[in-house]
RNA sequence: GGUCCCAUCGUCUAGCGGUUAGGACGUCAGAUUCUCAUUCUGAAAACACGGGUUCGAUUCCCGUUGGGACUGCCA
């Protein structure tokens, strides 16, 4: 600790005197008037253009944990890095979490959501730390900084502003006011009281308290090229006023957990709990090792990339929710619950290592869930993709609206027995895209009996229910000698191009007479 | 290098000192079916290793190994 600045001095380090004291600000955000063991959440993505399936996976947690502990769950936009911020990331963000479902609550009275317009909130927070000498004006530019790291690293030492290194950290206020005056602008540091020979212990909600040295590290709380905070020190204030009992973030802020749990103690404020969540990784193809999803080799980080390909946003949240919760899962079997937002999420059972994103599993869950729409409700969902993402398809729907129902009714009748082969919206189109004559693709490989062909052309009505059509397919089959599926067969690629589809009977039916006999036709010739 | 996290079938996991180590996805086999899908039945498949503690360790402790994160005026 060193001697507290003066309120002049503070005033010209902020460039103005700080609009609250903190007796104001506890004020202005009172506690939360909340039932007992309410969650207060929040998902905090900084707009770097998009959205991360990691990040997606954190604010079901955040969303789930507050819905079911009738607290409150907020969206906050970290934007104070503004070389990296990107254009349209906000809208993106907020987009999805639209489409996926998760609602936030950002009552006003907390506000604003985004750290760029709390200024004013951590300017007040920072004088009272400059005030009691626990911060410092710091003076160091990126070319020292970068001196003094090369020095660290070729002497061995830890890297940072720490101790003999945080040169500035004892400035007299007659030196700043000349630094000052000399038209240097500087950023605003921690005066680290921590001494790594000290164990701090921090409390995650899965973990248990985890040791770790103290942090002596004059980290930057307000950064000098713009005045905003940094995450350290904007989480800090940010969950203390917004009154958030639970941070819900990746595990890669455990390194610098014991600085926040610092950070808290020197205000004297109540941590909220944490809960670091495992990251979602995939196995690197090329070292063949495991890694952490990333948006530059991986499409599937994108959370942009599933709806892009028409995966049911609920598949996806199963899928995510069941990582979390992985009881969920077998209480969905056994019909105990209907969706992933009726099955309780335990913290303490969030697993803590991380898991490989497995493309088949989701697949299952597409799989189950398209399976348990209705047809209409299928149509609609279908459409509304093709609508969004392509123009062709919504065309060729338009065209004939009850034609792709009357598809994608075929073996939907028994509910036990229903089809599993669709799996997105847009792989569902591809599946059926032979109906239509413009994508059909005429099988160039397949062997044609042309004979039996013909005879079961000779003998077609598109009216025969589907004991005769069968009748009549075992009577080419017994005139030609074959195999009756040999029959089924022929018709079947005859048709469809290809030797795997849905039932026979219900394709013909639904193609309508002249297209069967305008196919088996075109294989004749 | 330093600090921290993690370690059960191929994958996601249940387990919380005594279990035939359970489930799901996937895989394989069989049955049903005009093919496929579905449905049903069945199978193979795991406690990283080495020390402790204990009557007894998958479970607790230590170490090793392996994997991961962090080590920025990025979050």
């Amino acid at each position: 600790m060193r001697n507290g600045l003066s309120k002049d001095l503070i005033a010209r380090i902020l460039g103005a005197q700080p609009k609250y004291t903190l007796a104001e600000l506890e004020e202005k955000y009172p506690a939360r008037s909340l039932p007992d063991g309410a969650f207060v959440t929040r998902f905090a993505p900084s707009p770097t253009g998009y959205m991360h399936i990691g990040g997606l996976y954190q604010a079901l947690v955040d969303c789930k944990l507050a819905q079911q502990s009738g607290g409150v769950f907020m969206l906050r936009i970290e934007d104070t890095d503004t070389k990296r911020e990107v254009a349209d990331a906000v809208k993106i963000i907020e987009d999805s979490m639209h489409r996926f479902g998760l609602k936030y609550n950002n009552d006003e009275k907390y506000g604003p959501y985004y750290q760029s317009k709390r200024k004013d909130i951590y300017h007040s927070v920072v004088a009272d730390l400059l005030a009691r000498g626990l911060a410092y004006p710091c003076f160091l530019t990126a070319d020292d900084m970068e001196k003094i790291r090369e020095n660290q690293k070729a002497a061995g030492f830890a890297t940072g502003i720490y101790g003999e290194f945080a040169r500035d950290r004892d400035l007299t206020e007659e030196e700043i006011i000349t630094r000052l005056d000399n038209g240097e602008v500087p950023s605003i540091r921690l005066y680290s009281t921590g001494n790594p020979e000290n164990r701090i212990f921090c409390k995650d909600a899965v973990r248990g308290s985890i040791g770790f040295p103290e942090n002596n590290e004059d980290i930057v709380l307000i950064k000098s090229n713009d005045g905003l905070p940094t995450y350290h020190f904007a989480h800090l204030c940010d969950d203390h006023f917004m009154r958030t009992t639970h941070v819900v973030r990746g595990e890669e802020w455990l390194p610098s957990f014991p600085l926040h749990i610092q950070l808290f103690r020197m205000m004297g404020w109540m941590p909220p709990m944490y809960i670091h969540t495992s990251t979602i990784d995939k196995i690197d193809a090329e070292t063949g090792k495991q890694r952490k999803l990333s948006k530059r080799h991986d499409p599937e980080a994108n959370v942009a990339f599933f709806l892009q390909d028409g995966w049911p946003t609920e598949a996806v949240l199963e899928y995510l929710g069941n990582i979390a919760a992985s009881g969920y899962e077998e209480a969905k079997s056994k019909g105990q619950v209907k969706s992933i937002w009726d099955y309780e999420m335990k913290p303490k059972k969030i697993p803590m290592s991380g898991a490989l994103f497995d493309m088949k599993k989701l697949e299952w869950w597409a799989k189950e869930f398209i399976a348990s729409l209705s047809v209409d409700e299928l149509v609609k969902r279908v459409r509304n993709w093709a609508e969004e993402y392509d123009v062709q398809w919504t065309a060729r729907i338009a065209d004939n609206p009850e034609y792709l129902k009357n598809i994608l009714a075929i073996e939907r009748d028994n509910p036990k027995r229903i089809r599993k082969d669709f799996i997105t919206w847009k792989q569902t189109l591809q599946e059926v895209s032979y109906f239509w004559d413009d994508l059909f693709v005429p099988n160039k490989e397949y062997e044609f009996n042309k004979d039996a062909l013909a005879a079961f052309l000779d003998s077609f009505d598109v009216c025969d229910d589907k004991d005769s059509w069968w009748n009549k397919i075992v009577s080419v089959a017994t005139d030609k000698g074959i195999k009756n599926g040999e029959v089924a067969m022929n018709l079947r690629v005859a048709l469809t191009g290809r030797t795997n589809t849905p039932d026979l009977y219900s394709i013909m039916q639904v193609m309508g007479g002249d297209k069967v006999i305008g196919r088996v036709k075109d294989v004749l010739k």
